[in-house]
DNA sequence: AAAAATATTTAGGCAAGCCAAATTTTATAT
DNA sequence: ATATAAAATTTGGCTTGCCTAAATATTTTT
């Protein structure tokens, strides 16, 4: 079946409304996430219902069906794959990649998704930790927890971030924070939830609460 | 200025239409090319001489200006140089990868253009010897001559492709014949100017004239 | 339960690209 | 020079996806 790159990208969005929300998927929500008119989204979400991608129903919202899962699944990892690439082989930061893979993730070709995921030894996460679904559509897990979450005193190393924008990303370069640094929280500054932090064995910083949520630790 | 990928498809077609025709570039041409009807083209001109892509009128057909020129020669660019990328570090064979390489060179972005480049070290030609422009839209230029053409008993290296469809490739491929292979002509038969070659110093093989015409060298 | 706020759907339209059929223009051949 | 053939254009219509404004539903608040 030919799936279109809008009804790719309806998908990939109903997909991330999925895990994130815990209840159901509304047109409002996927709107959002694609920015367009709610409006616009109605008779899409019927035409993915007709194609069988998602069950789609008033009171339930939008519902990615097994055959939509796996074609959600699949744009995910080739826009995550791509992003690895970028970043390893091409001189891209993390902050840059993002706006490039969601080019990358719309090329067709299975050959292609599979020596590209050979080339880069199959890995299990992105550059910004999200993980990367395997060939059959299984997605690596990782039990981690926000940085606002942990103890005084305990080492932690930085995963994944919960926040991709570039924007947010360009701040941790700036904060000289990358994924797999080790961090220990040193004081919870009581007013604000801000935290002091030692980085990397020697640098001491501050991080806003905000900042704190959005960096996942393990 | 945006471009779309249909515009650039339309300005790749005059491109490679103006350089193997001596004459003007009509709009029959430019439909087979892209395999769509003449009369979607004639609007398709317009709107693109409006953006002053090309200069169109009926005298002398379709003529890219400066700045389509410019827009061309980087879709070719990347066409190229993904084409590269494949072969060299995808395990793609050089008949796979025309049709992927038509989705690729449609991304946009200068960084990746830019960090591709160097990535495959600013290569000059691509797998079926095509030239790759550089940077600037210079296009290097080979002086080759058709197989056909060779005079008996002289030493050849195969340096392009004239003809970049799978199922040529494939032939040559069964045939053995690759890049940068050497050729001397033994024989030319008379009846239907077939040639015995001997390819690499050791295997003799029959080529027809066609295949002849074909295989540039050098 | 009524009023207010929020979500969804309907209806009418628009832009990009495509096509088929009919027509006009240009080129070729007698 | 004119009849015929070939090429280009016009016309009208299609599909995909988007929009705005207005109408319905559904929740939430009071």
């Amino acid at each position: 079946m030919i799936i279109s790159i809008t009804e790719e990208n309806y998908l990939k969005a109903i997909f991330s409304a999925t895990t994130h929300a815990t209840g159901r998927v509304g047109n409002q929500l996927i709107a959002e996430k694609l920015t367009i008119n709610p409006a616009s989204v109605t008779e899409m979400l019927r035409k993915l219902d007709e194609k069988k991608l998602i069950s789609y129903d008033r009171a339930n919202g939008a519902k990615l069906t097994k055959e939509g899962l796996k074609a959600a699944v699949k744009v995910i990892r080739k826009h995550r794959l791509w992003e690895t690439f970028l970043v390893e082989h091409l001189n891209f930061t993390w902050a840059e990649v993002h706006e490039v893979a969601e080019q990358l993730e719309h090329i067709q070709s299975d050959k292609l998704l599979n020596e590209l995921g050979n080339f880069l030894g199959n890995p299990n996460f992105d550059p910004h930790g999200d993980p990367i679904p395997d060939r059959n559509g299984k997605i690596p897990i990782l039990k981690s927890k926000i940085l606002a979450e942990v103890e005084i005193g305990r080492k932690v190393k930085v995963v994944k971030v919960a926040d991709n924008t570039a924007s947010f990303l360009k701040y941790l370069d700036k904060q000289g924070i990358a994924l797999a640094d080790t961090i220990i929280v040193k004081e919870v500054q009581d007013f604000d939830k801000s935290l002091l932090v030692e980085l990397k064995g020697k640098i001491e910083l501050y991080l806003s609460a905000e900042a704190a949520k959005k960096i996942m630790v393990e």
